[in-house]
DNA sequence: ATGATAGTCAACCATATGGTTAATAGTCCA
DNA sequence: TGGACTATTAACCATATGGTTGACTATCAT
């Protein structure tokens, strides 16, 4: 079952309009991390931390890996850059520029294509 | 009722989290447009689309200015860079790197400063 | 004044979400 | 083997969301 574009956005957006999961992707930005480090610092459940990783994997932002009885979660930041292109569609702020460069340094042989 | 950083984000990622409000900030990247407008290639209610304005609006994205019984909408797009300088904290994607990489560039004579 | 038009509000429905606690499935280890 | 530990699932609750229809307010035009 592969998602619509559309859909894709939905879950990313959806994924990342609660701080709990922003906070989440936060710590794992540091370092990869067991769920239940992932848990230490929320104040809430560790049922409603996996419920947290359950939406963050749907989105593509967190990858899960067991290892043992333990299961490691790792970061896939590169799902934050298709919500980034399409906000780059809205013009007027700088990443727009930066958006319009990206061919540039393409040409320049400055940046590697990584189309993900 | 000013509201905390966390809840700004909140409210700016879930309005973005439907296709339908996404595709309602694409046709105000065009122009404005009226309440009405704003509802004509929707197949929902007029009520439906006044919520989904609502929503957009309480996030920061869109700006209703009344104009006899009309009400014109305009799309506020600096809201959106909150939602990006965000996304910027995570680094592995290619965005921070042509961030970086923009001062370089900019030394190097090999872009403009601000360029279109 | 009357009617048509633009937009919002209220009530309602179904489903999703953030949260809980309790139970369960795997895995490690003494 | 049995207990401790890691993580998910199930059942439940309250609230929010996307959607509807219908009533209502405000404005425009004749």
């Amino acid at each position: 079952m592969v998602n619509s574009p559309q859909e894709t956005l939905n879950d990313l957006f959806a994924a990342l309009s609660d701080q709990t999961r922003r906070a989440i992707l936060s710590q794992l930005l540091e370092n990869d991390q067991t769920v239940k480090q992932v848990a230490e610092p929320h104040a809430i459940s560790m049922a409603m931390i996996s419920k947290h990783l359950q939406i963050l994997g749907r989105a593509g932002l967190v990858r899960q890996i067991k290892r043992g009885r333990e299961k490691i979660c790792q970061l896939e930041p590169d799902a934050l850059f298709v919500a980034s292109r399409w906000m780059q569609g809205f013009g007027q702020f700088e990443d727009q520029n930066l958006d319009a460069l990206e061919g540039t340094l393409l040409d320049l042989g400055l940046i590697e294509a990584d189309e993900g």
